[in-house]
DNA sequence: GAGACGTGGGT
DNA sequence: TACCCAAGTCT
């Protein structure tokens, strides 16, 4: 059956209704709901890609305290923008938002442009985020297709395209063109969202309690459970590390300020190195840091602690030693810094650094 | 187009 | 334990 035909099978004018009358009465009370301000939708659709809202919910009021307008934010510098971000993972986007927000201050006057055409050519606004701002920002009738929308619509619409492709989402967003609320498509595009998270959820979905459900071509046929498809990913590697906090005789620790590329690009972690099979790991770390570094140091024979961390992509297994070492004439060198405890805090670390930092200090008391 | 890119929570 | 998920984007 092509997609005209099954819409066909359901009243637009009535399902449009249904779900955004439903949408007005149920939506949550969440703080990027309180003011249409452009920066601000964006600050929070930035926030909640591939992120929960109960995760986001105290990050967005801590960025918006700090950075309470378009130019504040501009003026932030790079240390100071990662430091909001910190845990929250995916850090690139915050940094693609400041790039970003740079452009619209000094070339948009400040004003976040309201086209599909231009918004989309700002570092970091893909096709959802460039929807999402413009439908709830603007009012405009853009789609914005996020998973929600697409598990929703896959069951509303019996489409089995596999989610997990990119391809895919052009079917979703024709989709969503055809039924739009004109009258109100940020209501309709939030409405949507918000029936996947609450109702329409991945396993388990609440088709009773469902404002939809009598447009639903999967509760129909008894089949919400079997969609959306989507194909798995195959599964992570494995990397075993060595770290070390090491700490002069000032008692300043040392740390590295990664790569501006890649993984966890620009935050600050512990000396680390992968682990060499065979060898003895303390001689590598030893060894690393003299060949590497040209620090003499004294390692502990034994790690204080064993972090185990796990991205998207990749597990860690951190085996984190402590030392000291004599010299302390420099406080820069490269990207390695001497800083103080103080110091330290105030600098944004991935998680699994943190994990380290943690145990550092309980083992120290 | 497949893989990189984080983290914390749920089953 | 071992997945999978959560308002995606970039390369």
């Amino acid at each position: 059956m092509n997609k005209a035909k099954k819409e066909n099978l359901i009243n637009i004018t009535e399902f449009q209704s249904d779900l955004v009358q439903w949408f007005q009465e149920e939506q949550r009370d969440l703080p990027w709901r309180k003011d249409k301000n452009p920066y601000k939708v964006w600050v929070s659709e930035v926030m909640l890609q591939q992120t929960r809202v109960d995760t986001v919910i105290p990050y967005y009021n801590r960025f918006l305290e700090k950075f309470p307008t378009i130019e504040a934010f501009a003026d932030a510098d790079e240390e100071a923008i990662l430091k909001i971000w910190e845990g929250l993972g995916y850090y690139s986007r915050v940094r693609n938002l400041h790039s970003a927000v740079k452009e619209v201050v000094s070339e948009y006057n400040g004003i976040v442009p309201d086209t599909k055409e231009e918004i989309s050519k700002l570092k970091g606004v893909g096709p959802y985020t460039a929807g999402a701002v413009l439908s709830i920002a603007y009012g405009k009738p853009i789609p914005a297709v996020d998973g929600n929308v697409m598990r929703v619509l896959s069951r509303i619409l019996l489409i089995t395209d596999d989610i997990a492709k990119s391809s895919s989402r052009k079917v979703f967003e024709s989709a969503v063109e055809r039924l739009m609320y004109h009258d109100n498509p940020s209501y309709f595009n939030q409405a949507l969202m918000e029936l996947g998270a609450l109702i329409c959820t991945p396993t388990s979905p609440s088709c009773l309690l469902c404002p939809v459900r009598e447009h639903c071509q999967a509760f129909e046929n008894g089949v919400q459970e079997e969609l959306p498809v989507k194909t798995r990913k195959k599964k992570t590697r494995h990397e075993d590390i060595l770290a070390v906090v090491l700490k002069n005789e000032e008692g300043k620790i040392l740390i590295n300020k990664r790569p501006e590329e890649g993984l966890l690009a620009n935050l600050w972690e512990f000396p680390n190195l992968k682990i060499v099979p065979l060898l003895d790991p303390w001689e590598t770390l030893q060894d690393f840091l003299s060949t590497e570094y040209l620090l003499d140091a004294s390692i502990e024979q034994h790690s204080f602690t064993e972090v185990r961390h796990v991205f998207t992509h990749l597990t860690w297994t951190i085996d984190a030693y402590e030392g000291r070492l004599k010299s302390g004439e420099v406080d820069e060198y490269g990207s390695l810094r001497f800083v103080t405890e103080e110091e330290l805090e105030e600098l944004a670390f991935p998680v699994s650094h943190q994990k380290i930092w943690r145990a550092y200090k309980e083992q120290k008391r």
